[in-house]
DNA sequence: TAGAACATGTAACGGGTTACATGATTTG
DNA sequence: CAAATCATGTAACCCGTTACATGTTCTA
């Protein structure tokens, strides 16, 4: 009887929630770990969705324990909101990457600023790849119980591939001025 | 004078619009076809960014042509505010891939509608690879003056490859039982 | 015992999305 | 002239982001 769709980000937490009860300072932990890398969520949404889950009785709140963690269950009208979410067509990615824009519209900025930018964000992406790797590894030497984890993971690893791998062609395509190594 | 920072779209749109006045029509096509591989925007978007600087001050709207055709100038405060905006630190990408949720939670998931959902998305990834090869080779036949389009052109070539790439490895690793092909 | 890390929230804002309305021009 | 396409917009909602407030437990 669940006539309102719930959101994908609310519907990830339902999903994690079969896993059983969690507070929301889990939910944020797990959440950041397992969809991080393609699905962004911040403290303030995870407890506005608890709430607003709450009320629709997709959740409940238990008692507080320790510290104030206050955990939440999954309900029935939960398992079904999930279920007819997970059975939707899932819609198009969305990609939003500032960079990008800078870097179409560099002919207004200083060459050394672009190749600071460039410099900057291809260590983020460096260190996400090195985090990548260890979690690969450390799955792999646990025993690989768990494909769907595995698959995510692997989306993680051919991303940040993906764009080492531009930016290491970048100076190439925009001329030595803008190298991101130096000399 | 300008105070309040502009946003990355409103940047973009005027971006574009230093190659001369454009209307907000103009605007979303040239946007789709420039940026629209990392970064998407509605027309109710566009119009409402154009009606709000316009109240800014950054554009102006000329006399509207044939078919309400409404053309926008960016103005002097508008190279301002753009050109404070290229120049500020670009902040970290977003991406939200609502099919990697439903690989990630698809054990509540019969096996086949998993499988008819990724061949679907499969499909549209080969489709925006294709048109991105022929946007290349038109590039390179046109005699490529602007590297910075070409640079991101690239990125968006690298990136559908990366997808292409694990959308080929997904079988293996969840199991022949998802696979996309059919036997 | 002070400071760091844990843990939960609220309020407000901005902006992305969706749905809808309207009229002009072109083409079959 | 009817239908398709071009073109501009408005309104409302939802949700992501940011900033802030508050109290708790651990640890150096």
């Amino acid at each position: 009887m669940t006539d309102r769709r719930i959101n994908a980000t609310a519907a990830s937490l339902l999903g994690f929630l079969h896993q059983g009860p969690m507070s929301g300072w889990d939910l944020v932990a797990i959440a950041q770990q397992q969809i991080g890398g393609f699905w962004s969520l911040t403290p303030s949404q995870v407890y506005r969705e608890l709430a607003s889950m709450a009320k629709a009785k997709l959740v409940e709140a238990g008692e507080p324990g320790r510290r104030d963690r206050r955990p939440y269950a999954i309900s029935e009208e939960g398992r079904a909101a999930f279920r007819e979410w997970v059975s939707s067509e899932p819609g198009p990615e969305t990609i939003r990457f500032p960079l990008l824009l800078t870097v179409l519209f560099s002919a207004h900025l200083p060459a050394d600023q672009l190749a600071d930018s460039l410099r900057t964000h291809r260590e983020v992406h460096m260190n996400r790849m090195a985090q990548y790797k260890m979690r690969w590894e450390e799955l792999h030497a646990a025993g690989e119980t768990e494909p769907h984890l595995t698959a995510t993971l692997a989306f993680g690893l051919k991303y940040e591939q993906a764009i080492l791998s531009w930016f290491e062609e970048l100076p190439s395509l925009l001329g030595r001025a803008n190298a991101t190594d130096s000399p």
